[in-house]
DNA sequence: AAGAATTTGACACTCTACTGGCACAATGCT
DNA sequence: AGCATTGTGCCAGTAGAGTGTCAAATTCTT
């Protein structure tokens, strides 16, 4: 489960009137009382009305902006878009699990918002199973689009098999180390934790005892 | 998304009386009816009411057997334990991975009753959150068990990070191989398909373009 | 300021998962 | 066969998600 600082993906880029303005918040307020909300009672144990006491709107509104209780909290998703980036201008020289690491580790150091949005998002499908599995099928998404991104960077027009499953092993990797970082409530240096986890992919595959050290990418 | 051969963890070992028979008879049956009629018009397509017209019981003996209309799918889950029974009989000199994927192969074919189960299985749960949620809860389990085994294999009390991540990058092969089977319907030879895979995985870190030929493990 | 366009709230619904209670039927035991 | 046990069906009911409708409020335009 790789983190990606979280944007809502329909704020538009002007900004505009008022109207706008206001829709903006009331989403973004939902959004935060349902994550919030969601963290706390859990999923089951939170009613949408209690979401619409917490934003201060009606039922009615709720389902005006989004199509059902679970969207709510994927109102903000992952940007995985300058990874993504990072990773296409990779050298094809690379091996693509190491590419995907260094592209990875490119990345800005994830801001402290970032950080406690992660915390309190994972919280809030801990208990869920409609929610994990919401999330599931964005991993999915992702795990499609570096696939994709690794063949273009080889100069391949589709992903092979070999894109396919180096983006499974970069994803699944990606997701040990977050998973640990996420154990320790987000407080450790979660790049040092995935830089120690790809290292230690290599060990394992290799069949090499010790993990490598490995000098920090180019940047 | 590791596939073994389903079985009612809720089965008798014994042949109890014309109750239990009885009992267990229309569990089966209901799983059955879940199994197909999610498959066909997808969970949210199908209320408990028409499980139970297709059970021939009654709305309110379904909440006898199961909890939630989600749990009648998972009546059947994965027999994950012949698997690891062998992974932890596994020399300790072997690299985990290669445990990992030497003891996947060593289990005895699906039989073509697994598979038809399986391919179905994971139709019902294709347009489902709920569904693939509660799935990967199952597979945490399972990954949590490899980690276990691989730690008692090598002599320790308690998986220590290489252990997770080992499992980790196990579970993820497998679920790779295991997506190309079922795009496939689950035609081809699985075992071929995995063996392929855990050959590729070596290859992605490494950078050497051609996957290395293994002979099949001992059996 | 006035009218048009858009957003919101209130109310009254539907639909479905799920439960309590009790009579009835099937099974097990002697 | 007769009684105890246990599983099942029916009925009535709760709760919460999600929708249609229309009047009131807000914002945009000129």
């Amino acid at each position: 489960m790789p983190v990606f600082p979280l944007r809502d993906p329909d704020a538009p880029t002007e900004v505009g009137g008022r109207r706008q303005q206001k829709k903006l918040s009331t989403r973004t307020t939902l959004n935060d009382a349902a994550t919030r909300l969601f963290a706390t009672r859990g999923y089951e144990h939170t009613s949408v009305d209690d979401l619409c006491r917490e934003a201060n709107v009606s039922l009615r509104t709720f389902f005006r902006y989004f199509e059902g209780k679970e969207d709510v909290l994927f109102a903000r998703d992952m940007d995985i878009e300058p990874f993504l980036a990072t990773l296409r201008g990779m050298s094809p020289d690379e091996p693509p699990l190491r590419a995907f690491a260094d592209a990875y580790l490119a990345q800005p150091r994830l801001s402290p918002d970032d950080v406690a949005q992660a915390v309190q998002f994972h919280r809030a499908m801990q208990d869920s199973a409609v929610l994990q599995g919401r999330y599931v099928m964005g991993i999915e998404h992702f795990r499609a689009e570096v696939a994709r991104t690794l063949a273009a960077r080889a100069g391949r027009s589709a992903p092979n098999d070999a894109d396919c499953l180096a983006a499974t092993l970069g994803q699944a990797t990606l997701d040990h180390a977050y998973k640990q970082w996420l154990a320790r409530g987000g407080r450790g240096d979660l790049r040092t934790i995935v830089r120690r986890s790809f290292d230690r992919v290599a060990a394992l595959t290799s069949g090499d005892p010790v993990p490598l050290a490995r000098p920090a990418p180019a940047r």
